[in-house]
Formats: structure tokens, C-alpha cells, sequence
DNA sequence: GCAAATATGTTTTTT
DNA sequence: ACATATTTGC
């Protein structure tokens, strides 16, 4: 990646090189724009916040007013800087500005707040102690040093999880904290008082470790603006403009950040919308957006009020659900678009019978000629997918659910880039640890002992300390020599790096290394595919100029490739959905308890609950044509039967906007609600969602006998499946049995591996189509 | 060093 | 219920 940094920000050609329009063309892409709209393109100077609702062209405005700074040449792309929260975003807005001005605007910052602050972090890494190749750990490298920060304190790993002492470590760097300005006793008990102690240690350890986590990357570099006015003064001359997507999910560390980068001139323009802030569990402060006018005096402000996604029923829903919140500034979304269809609620007797009602509503969609594609089930958590999947691989149903484990977080792929990450930084004390002994090289624990104490009596990184052991007679001989024939395979791999493209070393590397045998051998059903996704790594390695470059892409942009465009349903949860919209989509679950979520109100109150109610937005204003809410009397959670009361939701929705039905012998929402503050509400201490099993109900008597279904119990299949056949499954494809038990079959699929299936989601592979 | 047995924790997710 | 993590026993 070149950097523009040191382009003279006056130099005219710099200034050549953007487009320059014809009188006739120019600023063309304003007319479309509706007053608002415009108003917030055209405040380019001060601080602006364009309170942007949603489905009212943010995206539309975010690019146009980046080509307005361009085209009226008030500034040149280089003295941009525009922040994003995702490379999705990132990668969207640069396309649509590319279109907008005819050309792809060059040397601009444009991408999410890690990227830009890793790109300035590198230019002066030593200033916080790092060396400028510095890694960016992941989660697993983060959990796997707490871990060992926590024994060698004698904290019980058990009693406080390496997980929750780095969340709290996370949530204070999210605030801008660091370990000097806590207080030993700001961490409560959490890993026995000494949280703050650990925050340190840890922060040291990856100092000497040459390597900063995420947080680090905004925290170090707003250190270093706070206290290196010279540098600061350097990034304030060249961004002349600060443009700040998603403002509303900005956590204290970034305010600060634009704050700092944005006090000289004073140019910074903020969109976003406090009523689609969602993400407060990982930090983000609505009051940023709610305080925006006093922390930047003078700023103007501007609301997109005009929706042009939604029909009236769906604006007037969500808009009668959000007045409930207190902490807004309040917007209301109108449209030129018709009432439409009211939304819909409806109650059902279990999740079961939603799932079949989901399922039947979309199969009449279908046949009134719905693409799949623009019906959308959204969830309030990853577990409540699977009702549906089931449902849908039943009928046959083509579906997707987004938002599962990603490409990079793979197990080999993790361990793949350990490899490369040694090779790359042999300071990389936690890629050397993992697969020092991978594949097993009789490298055990009682070694790494030895090594680790060896590497902390000279203060030096691991595989420093293992070029000494070699030499001494602490470790077996056997030991001693396939260590230093590791260490010098790294140091060739190293040496060769510099002559042999990357591509090539890195199938050498995970080929010599054994790692590529060792899943040759493995015999399991994973095998074959982790040998696909190696190979799929190092031919994406192939798009970047050195192997250094890719690891920073993969520590930054770990994300996914977007499924080919087949016809599907699409299943994810609420959050997966924002910023995307569909014709039709159906809420389901929205029981309290389950949305609004219990632990969100147990561990936040209000403000927990003032944030489920922002889901429920998001959630709502994703349709455009219609919106389909449905809840469930009787629930199985974590093995147990609990009966639920419709969500409070359902009742903050205006009643001329919806259309209530219940599925027969059931109340519809409004009579749970009654019954519901008949016991007090939640915290009443009358209805407790948690440790209450009952007897599981029995739906299929009771909706039977009064005629709900027409559907037959399920189908069973027309023949038993013998071990060794071949079979077809909608979802994993083709297998064979492996084992039989009763109704549920042991399959041994082609591509997705060895399953436990239900025989009747199975055919026989022959009647398949 | 490995498979079997047992404990455990189940909201949301990006970078 | 169920998947995953950790411990235990060989």
C-alpha cells in the first residue's frame, strides 16, 4: 500500500490529478438530492452531524458530499481522512464515490478506524515502544496470554475466565483508559482485585512482545497525538476534512481520537442515528451522538427524515415503538409511499408452530412470486436459527444463515498463519507457541517450561531462548536437535523469503513444516476440506505484494466471501442485519425474556432495555414492503420448556399499524400484556423467565384437536436407511450412513463431514434430484 | 499422548 | 439440549 502521506498537501499536482468537470457536468449529482439531503452535503465547513434515520439515504449523502469536497476542490482526496466501521462500509463508500466522480480518487484515507489507525501506528510505532512491523494479535492470541498472565499471578482461572478479565481490560481501552490512569482497586474483584495488575502485566507483555491488540491500535495512536504535539500537528496540517460513519456506535477511545484529529480546523462531519445504536455491549456510547452539540460547539445539524424504503405502516410501527426510548433526539421518518400492508403479529402456541407458519407464510409469498432472496428471517440470538433451518430443510425451503464462523478464525487457518507469522516476526512468542508442537514434535509441556523460563531469565522472545537451549544440556538430546532443526527451517524460510515469491513459500513453509502431512493423514471427515481451505489461503495471498502485507490485511479485514447469488431465504440475527433491507421480513421470537433479552435487562436495566428497543427498529425498519412480528406461548430454552409472555414490544407497536392474529386457542398479544402487568412487569418477582421447567406442553394435543393443523405430523421416510447407503441431505448434500440409531442417522457427508441427522431430512441419494 | 468422561455455559460482533 | 472445553484414566 503506497502512502500519500508525504504528498505536499499544495502541490498542484496533486490537485491535476483529480477530475475536473465540465461547467455543465458539475455538481449534476446534486439534483437528485432532496433539501435535506443537500443541506448535508453542502455544510462542508465546521462540525456537522447529519442525524441520518433509516432507509434516508445515508449512504447516498456520505459518498455525494465526499464528492462535493472534491469536485469543488475544497479539498484534494489526500487531505480526506473518512472513517467506517466496517470494510464492507469502507469498501462500499469508495466504489460509490469512484462512480460519482469518474475516477478512483487517489491517496485518500478512506477505511475503518483500525485500518487508518494501524497505517499511522506504523509511522511511529516507536514512540509507544513497538517496532513498526509490529502484529496485530487475535482473539485466541489475546485469551491464550491473559491465560498464562493469570497463572503466573496464582489467579484462578477457573473462578475469573480469561475471557471476562480481557473483557474488562477491552472495556477500558474502549474508554481510553490506560493502566496508569486506574486505580488498582477500579477493576472490583474481578481475578481477585488484581484485574488492573493483569491490565498492566499484559500490556507490558505485548510491548515486549512487539505486538498490540485492537484496542492498542486506537489507544497508542491517540496516545501519541496527546503526547507528541509535533506529530499531532503533522496529521492536523494534512486532513483538512474528517468524514465519520455510524457515529452512534463510536466508543469513547474513537470520539477522542476524531476529537483530537478535528480540533484544529474543526471540519468534521458525523452521520449516524442514536435510534440504531446497538452495540453498546462492546462499548459504543450513545451518548457520543447524543452529546455531539456540546462536545463540538457551533455544529450544525441536520436530520434525513424522508424514508425512502418503508411504507407507512412500517414507519409508523417502528416510530410509535421508538418514541418508547428516552435517550434520543427524536426524529420522525415520514414517506411519500402508501400505508401499505399493516404489519403483521402474530401468536403462536410454541417456536415449532412459528417456524411452520414462517415457513407456510413464505411459501405463499413464493407463489405470488417473492424472490427468496427478499425475505428475511432476523433473530435476536445465533441459537433461535436453528427452529427454522430445520423447518426449511424439511420443505425444501432454499435458505442461508449468515453470520457463522468466519474463513480466517478456522482452526488451520489460524494455525497456517502462525507459521507465516514466525517466519515473518520471529519476536512472535505467540505464533511460535502454537505450533511449535504442530504437527507433534514431542515438543510437550514439561519443554515449553524449560523454554518459557529460559526466554524470561534473558527477557528474551521464545525462539531466542530455544537457539540457546540448544546448546545446553537441559533438554534431550532428541529434543534438542528437532528444535534447532525448526528454528533453522524458520530461518531459512526467512532467508528464502527474500528471493522466492511469497505464494510459493508459503506452500513450502506448511509443507516442510509437516503441517500439510499431518492433515494428509488425518483421517477424519474435517480433513479434505482443511486441506481446501489451505490451499484457498495461499491463493489469497496471491492478490498482495508481500507476505508482511498480507498478514496486516488478514488481522484487519477478517471477513468472508458473499455467498454466489442463489435464490434463498436469508436467516441472521438482528445485528447481522443492520444497514441491509428486504421486501419482507419476519421477527420472530419476540417474547420477553428472549427479545427483549433477559440478561440485557438483569446486567443493564433500562439502558439494556432502551437498546433491545433499538433492535427492535433496526429490525423493523429493514422491510420495505411488510413487516411479519410473531411470538410463541411456550418456548424450549437450554433443554427446558418455559413459558413466555408476549414481548412488550409487541404492545409499544400502534394499534391502526398492525394486524393481530392468533393461531387458535391462543390470546393474542394484547391479552399477555395484561397478564403480564398483572404480575408486575419484569422485576415483579410473579414471572421468572430462568430456572422455571415445566412439563413440556403439549401443543400437538391441544391444536390438534381444535383443527390448527392441516399439516400431517412429520412425513417419515419411506424406507430405513441401512448403514453404508447413500444418502442426500438438503443442507450438507450427498454421504453415507456410517450408523444407525433409532430415527437419527450417523452420515458421513462428501463435502461438510461426519453428522448426526434426523433420517426423515435425509432421501435416499438416488431419488435426489 | 490420546480417547473417553465429565463439567460448563450458553446475546448480540468488528476490527 | 447440546456443543465445547477441560479433566481423567489408560
Amino acid at each position: 500500500m503506497s502512502d500519500h502521506f508525504d504528498d505536499d498537501p499544495l502541490s498542484s499536482a496533486a490537485f491535476e490529478r483529480s477530475a475536473v468537470p465540465t461547467p455543465a457536468q458539475r455538481f449534476a449529482y446534486l439534483d437528485g438530492l432532496n433539501p435535506s439531503q443537500r443541506a448535508a452535503v453542502e455544510a462542508l465547513d465546521g462540525p456537522v452531524l447529519v442525524l441520518a434515520g433509516a432507509g434516508t439515504g445515508k449512504t447516498r449523502v456520505l459518498t455525494t458530499r465526499l464528492a462535493h469536497l472534491l469536485m469543488t476542490r475544497r479539498a484534494a482526496a489526500f487531505q480526506i481522512l473518512a472513517v467506517t466501521f466496517t470494510n464492507k462500509a469502507a469498501r462500499e463508500m469508495r466504489e460509490r464515490v469512484a462512480a460519482l466522480v469518474g475516477i478512483e480518487p487517489e491517496g485518500w484515507w478512506l477505511g475503518t478506524f483500525h485500518a487508518l489507525a494501524a497505517r499511522i501506528l506504523r509511522r511511529h510505532a516507536e514512540l509507544v515502544g513497538l517496532k513498526s512491523n509490529f502484529t496485530i494479535l487475535d482473539t485466541d492470541d489475546q485469551i491464550r496470554l491473559i491465560k498464562q498472565l493469570l497463572e503466573a499471578e496464582n489467579i484462578d482461572a477457573k473462578k475469573w475466565p480469561p475471557r471476562q478479565v480481557l473483557g474488562a481490560i477491552e472495556r477500558w481501552k474502549d474508554r481510553g483508559l490506560t493502566p496508569d490512569r486506574l486505580n488498582d482497586s477500579d477493576g472490583g474483584d474481578v481475578a481477585d482485585g488484581r484485574v488492573v495488575a493483569i491490565y498492566r502485566a499484559y500490556q507490558e507483555r505485548l510491548r515486549t512482545l512487539n505486538a498490540c491488540d485492537f484496542g492498542d491500535l486506537l489507544l497508542h495512536t491517540l496516545v501519541i497525538f496527546q503526547k507528541h504535539p509535533d506529530v499531532l500537528a503533522e496529521y492536523h496540517r494534512k486532513f483538512k476534512y474528517l468524514l465519520v460513519d455510524e457515529y452512534q456506535d463510536t466508543n469513547v477511545a474513537q470520539y477522542l481520537w476524531l476529537r483530537i484529529l478535528s480540533q484544529s480546523h474543526k471540519n468534521i462531519c458525523c452521520v449516524g442515528d442514536e435510534d440504531q445504536s446497538i452495540y453498546a455491549w462492546r462499548g459504543a456510547e450513545i451518548g457520543n451522538i447524543l452529546r455531539f452539540e456540546t462536545d463540538f460547539p457551533g455544529a450544525t445539524i441536520v436530520k434525513l427524515e424522508q424514508n425512502y424504503r418503508s411504507t407507512g405502516h412500517i414507519l409508523a410501527a417502528a416510530s410509535g415503538l421508538i418514541a418508547h426510548n428516552q435517550g434520543r433526539l427524536g426524529k420522525t421518518l415520514w414517506t411519500e409511499a402508501d400505508g401499505g400492508e399493516p404489519v403483521r403479529v402474530k401468536a403462536l402456541w410454541d417456536g415449532e408452530e412459528e417456524a411452520r407458519w414462517v415457513g407456510e407464510e413464505i411459501e405463499a409469498l413464493q407463489r405470488k412470486g417473492t424472490p427468496l432472496s427478499q425475505v428475511a428471517i432476523l433473530v435476536r440470538a445465533g441459537f433461535q436459527t436453528r427452529e427454522f433451518e430445520e423447518r426449511f430443510i424439511t420443505l425444501g425451503m432454499p435458505y442461508k444463515v449468515l453470520g457463522g464462523p468466519r474463513f480466517y478464525e478456522r482452526q488451520e487457518i489460524r494455525d497456517a498463519m502462525a507459521y507465516f507469522r514466525v517466519v515473518n516476526s520471529p519476536d512472535d512468542d505467540l505464533a511460535f507457541e502454537r505450533i511449535v508442537n504442530l504437527p507433534k514434535r514431542g515438543v510437550g509441556p514439561a519443554a515449553m517450561q524449560t523454554l518459557y523460563t529460559a526466554a524470561r531469565a534473558r527477557g528474551a522472545p521464545l525462539t531466542e531462548a530455544a537457539w540457546l537451549l540448544t546448546d545446553t544440556d537441559e533438554l534431550k538430546p532428541k529434543l534438542r536437535s528437532t528444535l534447532r532443526g525448526l528454528l533453522q527451517d524458520f530461518f531459512r524460510w526467512r532467508t528464502m523469503l527474500e528471493t522466492v515469491p511469497h505464494t510459493e513459500m508459503a506452500r513450502i513453509i506448511l509443507d516442510e513444516s509437516g503441517y500439510t502431512k499431518m492433515w494428509q493423514e488425518d483421517k477424519t471427515a474435517e480433513a479434505p476440506g482443511r486441506l481446501e481451505n489451505l490451499k484457498e489461503l495461499v491463493t489469497a495471498m496471491g492478490d498482495f505484494e508481500t507476505l508482511a502485507g498480507f498478514l496486516e490485511h488478514v488481522a484487519l479485514v477478517m471477513e468472508n466471501a458473499e455467498a454466489a447469488g442463489v435464490d434463498q431465504v436469508t436467516v441472521m440475527t438482528l445485528h447481522g442485519a443492520k444497514g441491509l433491507e428486504f421486501d419482507r421480513v419476519f421477527l420472530p421470537g419476540w417474547e420477553e425474556g428472549v427479545f427483549p433479552n433477559q440478561r440485557a435487562l438483569d446486567e443493564t436495566g433500562v439502558a439494556g432495555l432502551e437498546e433491545e428497543r433499538r433492535l427492535a427498529y433496526v429490525g423493523l425498519t429493514r422491510a420495505r414492503k411488510r413487516a411479519y412480528v410473531s411470538h410463541a406461548a411456550n418456548r424450549r430454552l437450554y433443554g427446558n420448556w418455559v413459558s413466555a409472555l408476549p414481548s412488550r414490544f409487541v404492545d409499544e407497536l400502534p394499534q391502526s399499524d398492525v394486524e393481530t392474529e392468533a393461531a387458535p386457542g391462543l390470546h393474542p398479544g394484547g391479552a399477555g400484556a395484561a397478564f403480564r402487568d398483572a404480575m408486575g412487569g419484569f422485576g415483579g418477582g410473579g414471572f421468572q423467565f430462568r430456572g422455571q421447567t415445566r412439563q413440556p406442553p403439549a401443543p400437538k394435543t391441544i391444536t390438534l384437536d381444535q383443527g390448527a393443523y392441516a399439516v400431517a405430523p412429520r412425513a417419515r421416510p419411506e424406507a430405513a436407511f441401512d448403514k453404508g447407503s447413500r444418502v442426500f441431505h438438503q443442507k450438507f448434500g450427498y454421504g453415507t450412513v456410517v450408523g444407525v440409531e433409532q430415527d437419527k442417522l450417523e452420515i458421513a457427508f462428501d463435502q461438510s463431514g461426519a453428522k448426526k441427522v434426523m433420517d426423515s431430512f435425509v432421501v435416499p441419494a438416488e431419488k435426489a434430484g
